[in-house]
DNA sequence: TAACATGACTATAACGTTTTCGTGTTGATA
DNA sequence: TATCAACACGAAAACGTTATAGTCATGTTA
């Protein structure tokens, strides 16, 4: 196996120690400005590169970041990363992925794979079924280990870090009143089961919409779906539940869902009942994804700028990891709001 | 700062020496059974693990691929890191993902960051940018320094290295014929510069098919979209010109579009132009994305499998790896092709 | 001319592991 | 009672850096 050229070789092929050749690549006062040039000539002849892990292992920071998120084939998240990415390579940093896949034992592997050195802190939105149990110790023992922790989209208060969030039930709440003031009468939402804190947020949201109008919710016009199941299998029981609601309240004028691909179902179950889209009912949903831009007709939908929020992330991150090598006293914990806008399209009026 | 818990800790506080608090961790016969179990309990009390950054470097190796990819808002490569990921993990790998936003600097700055020791091997899909310039040094430059590389979809004769691909010529053959079989008789095609190999191939493969056909291409059913900007930008101008196409040549009755934006913009054109799909207009896109399965009507596509190609790209590229630090003399270049599936949906009869 | 500052290096420890090669204490053997 | 395994452990080198603390000729100063 062919090796790297290291401070050694150039060393000895020059005559000289080690350090010499450390700091006459550094320019140290130190080294006569012959001897520099000399040693920086051959390293550059000899392609040198110093090698980052030895220098992670003596500085003990590895100048990279691990970002841990549910699933990478989503737009929201891919968007998250990018942002994540732009930030931190500007600043040096390096970032390693973990897929959890919604699963609370992959997020723990994956979380362990890396706490062992290979990061100076993480970047995590937790699997839905971290939610569901409401395990954190791999949140805490992670943090007890000093090792820095920022979350974003899915939060969760029991866990003392920084926090990047989005405004989900204002998001939520907006929406359905600009259904309500393009004068939609009966809004149905169709979000997720009481666990997953968005849903739950933007289902509060939506009922605050109503409070404010007046009008008072109906358990039927709350469509709670149980994705147990990974999007894309569930599609036609998803349709199901959609074409349920719309068959039972013909009379439904307005839908609120809390993701794009809800939404975009809606709106096909609604195309095959011949409803008429604005006209007969109007639609708004969440993430302003692919789907959301070239479905027919676009959609009307929340963005949550996931692009800021994961440069934000990755410059909390940063601060703490600088804040811990520099043994600065480390300020209070922040939680920011990226807030949402709503971007209209032609599902609403 | 705090500190992890390291074996000179554990040998202190044990009174014993650094090596046999390894040795008992790692069940040395060496060590009695007495000792073994003292230090393991006292390991697990302080949470000791290992700090891997230290056995990188005494292993001069660091179970981490880096991933190197254009773009990754887009469905495609986000299948790719979904697989490498898998087979990674699975082997014990991290995977650090670098983005290149089809530029070559960015490319190239990402490479030599991770190229200096973060990793044991990349796995790369050129930026545009890179394929235009036709400039590969990077590349060889790492084969050089004995640092494995495979390359996916977007690949290049010139560099000596493993490689997966698509069959792009024939996905395209198939989906042309496709449409010939089931009656179209004037079909255009939305292609990209040629320089983009994956998009010079499947106009290869879409002329093909005419020619089994007997069908004379014509230029101007042949359509290059320059996108030297990015996706999203460009949109008004994409529809612009395909609204262009579809008018100068109404009796089109065939698209084959190789992506599958073109293919649903294509759509959305049509639609404007009030042109009934599949009835009057039949459309096949290429990738199997979110967009295909949700556009109305939903998109028969040449699915390309990106996860698996994912896969096999890390496949190849661990075993390289293998290969080099164990000193056997290393394997022939291998170039693995993963075939296309055609996915029938309703743009089609 | 003895003391001392300067310039130009070199030696060494340290980061956290693993591993090879000692080393000292037992108990058994001849 | 020497000799020798077997046993249980420790010392030290190595991976590639950087930083601190020497070292040793010069040349300068009082």
């Amino acid at each position: 196996m062919k090796k790297r050229t290291t401070l050694k070789q150039l060393a000895k092929e020059l005559d000289v120690s080690i350090s010499t050749v450390s700091k006459a690549l550094k320019n140290s006062p130190e080294i006569s400005q012959d001897t520099i040039d000399k040693v920086k000539a051959f390293a550059k002849l000899l392609n040198y590169r110093p090698n980052n892990i030895a220098l992670s292992l003596k500085n003990r920071k590895t100048k990279t970041i691990g970002i841990i998120i549910p699933d990478i084939v989503h737009h929201f998240f891919t968007k998250v990363i990018k942002g994540v990415e732009n930030y931190a390579n500007a600043q040096g940093y390096n970032v390693i992925v973990g897929l959890s896949n919604e699963s609370f034992s992959n997020e723990v592997i994956n979380m362990e794979m890396l706490a062992n050195g290979s990061i100076d802190g993480f970047i995590i939105s937790m699997s839905r079924e971290t939610m569901q149990r409401q395990d954190y110790q791999h949140f805490t023992e992670c943090l007890n280990e000093g090792i820095p922790l920022v979350m974003f989209d899915r939060i969760v208060n029991e866990i003392p870090c920084d926090k990047v969030a989005v405004d989900d039930a204002k998001g939520a709440r907006i929406a359905t009143e600009t259904l309500l003031e393009k004068g939609a009468k009966k809004i149905a939402i169709i979000t997720t089961k009481d666990y997953v804190s968005v849903g739950r947020l933007r289902t509060k949201g939506y009922l605050e919409a109503l409070g404010a109008y007046d009008i008072n919710p109906t358990a039927d016009l709350i469509l709670k779906i149980d994705d147990d199941l990974l999007y894309e299998d569930h599609l036609e029981n998803l349709e199901a539940q959609i074409r349920k609601l719309l068959k039972n309240h013909p009379d439904i004028d307005g839908i609120f869902a809390v993701n794009e691909l809800y939404a975009v179902v809606a709106m096909k179950v609604a195309k095959e009942l011949e409803i008429d889209i604005p006209g007969q009912l109007q639609v708004i949903g969440f993430t302003d994804g692919m789907l959301s831009k070239h479905a027919s007709p676009a959609l009307t939908t929340v963005s949550q700028h996931g692009e800021a929020m994961g440069e934000k992330a990755a410059e909390l991150l940063i601060q703490r990891i600088d804040e811990r090598v520099d043994d600065i006293p480390g300020q209070p914990l922040k939680t920011t709001i990226i807030s949402t806008d709503l971007i209209l399209r032609n599902s609403t009026k």
